[in-house]
DNA sequence: ATAAATGCAAATAGTTTGCATGCCC
DNA sequence: GGGCATGCAAACTATTTGCATTTAT
């Protein structure tokens, strides 16, 4: 929480919450589900104050956002990996390993004129590997 | 024309202009902004039109479509290169080269343990090399 | 004390859908 | 002729905003 603060994030029970909710699962929400999440155990809670939230966890560098090839924006509390793998199957997400990010930064990099690269999103639909298996070579 | 009828699309006088439309510019448009060229050589079209004709486009692989980090979905008539480099200065949009395009894939695809990329996706936010000169290094 | 965050309600943007009529194959 | 496409209107989803009140620093 302190983590909030340090970063000029004013602390509040609701947003100390959201936060909460996005670093303990480690994983993708939409507002709507940060909202149901969180509204268990704040009752009150207005999903215009998860949408107010998370563009602060944003601009303080807390928080990143995709939006995938379907449905509402999600957001997670890792900003550093954009890259996400989209199971078409069972929706699941994963990411590649931090050197396949970094390498593809340097890719599109080198291989884009002088265009300079500062924020990079990913996003491939596919197969996750148990999805792949289960529905043989298809 | 006939490359409609060939992928097994019903043409109509709304879907030729929609896809003229798409194809001559080259560029990327959402469907408002298709909507309001269109409609100047076709008084009478509905918004809901252009939504339901670039789906079909879409369906039949003649038309791809983004979702940059902001803003509404682009619609663009080369379903192939998927890379977009999004100018945050001029808000222009250009790809990397495909030999790039083809090594992004392949490296994601290396780096992604068991899941087989289908469609890949890729924003890039920075400047482009007429917006980077001009505003100095900074 | 003051500036910023919240709740509540309403507005907005983007997109989709239902249905009667018209047009393509 | 039969089935899809269109126009028109309305619904819907995701997100943002205005304003009075409360709260953090």
């Amino acid at each position: 929480m302190q983590k909030l603060r340090e970063r000029g994030v004013r602390v509040t029970p609701q947003r100390a919450l959201i936060w909460r909710v996005l670093v303990e699962s480690g994983d993708h929400f939409t507002a709507e589900e940060v909202f149901e999440r969180a509204s268990g155990s704040l009752p009150g809670l207005e999903l215009s104050t998860v949408y107010r939230t998370l563009e602060a966890l944003e601009n303080a560098g807390l928080v990143a956002d995709s939006r995938l090839p379907e449905g509402p924006r999600v957001f997670e509390a890792h900003p550093d990996d954009h890259s996400h793998l989209v199971c078409e199957v069972c929706g699941g997400i994963s990411h590649p390993d931090a050197e396949t990010e970094r390498a593809l930064r340097r890719t599109l990099q080198k291989g884009s004129g002088g265009f300079e690269v500062r924020e990079l999103h990913v996003v491939a639909r596919g197969r996750c590997e148990s999805c792949a298996d289960n529905s043989g070579a298809q």
